[in-house]
DNA sequence: TTCCAGGTGGCAT
DNA sequence: ATGCCACATGGA
């Protein structure tokens, strides 16, 4: 561990000294950068979630990382994971600003500066990234909480509001389409059932995430990032088209040239880079 | 009304 | 391999 923590258990509560490496978390800029959909901002700028069947709230106050509502090693067993606590921003940040000569990167990592990229489970994202397909992220956090809300296990209560988890392969297996057609996925109720019996019925998620039904090459590369943590992995949405064609210069339907551009300049840490540009773009635009 | 959203599968070249 | 286009839904 490479933070000094506490527990109060009295309050159900851990804190965290971040230090100097407070500048690389901003939990506006983790949970509001796409990657994830079931966290929300509370009035006092918290972060309330769920994640790995556990239900947490995020602050950061005085360069301490407070989670409410957690037990005794929920910090080192859960939270340091799920917040790539191991991985130094910093040098990643730097890394990216250098090789990057437009200077596009460094402005963007300044809006952007305490991205991180969450270590997901690996279902979880498969799921939530079918549903993303072209649809938009108010909708899709919609969308994910009335699944989990109505075939998800009941988690526990925070705040007087009960979380559920998301529902497991054989769970989402069991259902029709017409069965789900209340939850108005639309056309991707089909790929996410689909997709459900195939891992069911194989017992795992296949190396080949691209072969299931509705995940695409957009969606796998997200899935890679999100719940693979393949740090190298661009995900190119109309969002990072935008930001390739209007910063980068790039023909919007050059596609593949702004990948292998994204694999040239941004290397390992393309993924990283991504969600800066996917963030920066979108403060631009003013959402 | 039309356009858009973290696109993809199916089908025709 | 590449180019269209239909596909559900709801907000702007």
């Amino acid at each position: 561990m490479k933070y000094r923590s506490e527990y109060i258990r009295e309050k159900k509560e851990t804190i965290v000294y971040l230090g100097e490496k407070e500048t690389d978390y901003n939990l506006d800029h983790i949970f509001d950068c796409g990657q994830c959909f079931r966290w929300e901002k509370e009035s006092d700028g918290s972060y309330t979630g769920i994640a790995f069947s556990k239900i947490a709230n995020f602050s950061i106050i005085d360069q301490n990382l407070i989670i409410k509502n957690s037990e005794e090693g929920d910090f080192e067993k859960i939270w340091y994971n799920y917040l790539d606590m191991s991985e130094d921003y910093g040098h990643i940040k730097e890394t990216l600003i250098t090789n990057d000569k437009t200077g596009i990167m460094e402005d963007a990592i300044k809006v952007g500066k305490g991205i991180r990229i969450l270590r997901q489970d690996t279902w979880e994202t498969l799921i939530s990234f079918i549903i993303s397909q072209n649809n938009n992220i108010p909708r899709i956090k919609k969308n994910i909480g009335d699944l989990c809300r109505t075939y998800g296990k009941p988690s526990g209560v925070y705040k007087e509001r009960k979380f559920f988890e998301m529902p497991d392969a054989v769970d989402l297996a069991k259902l029709s389409e017409e069965e789900i057609n209340p939850l108005k996925l639309g056309y991707r109720s089909k790929f996410l059932i689909d997709t459900a019996k195939n891992v069911k019925e194989e017992g795992n998620i296949r190396q080949d995430i691209g072969s299931y039904m509705g995940v695409g090459p957009k969606v796998e590369s997200c899935i890679r990032l999100f719940g693979l943590h393949e740090m190298d992995s661009f995900p190119i949405d109309v969002w990072v088209k935008r930001v390739m064609n209007r910063l980068y210069g790039f023909n919007e339907k050059d596609v593949k040239g702004m990948g292998d551009f994204a694999k040239v300049t941004f290397g390992e840490y393309a993924g990283v880079a991504q969600q800066y540009l996917f963030y920066y773009v979108r403060v631009l635009e003013g959402k």
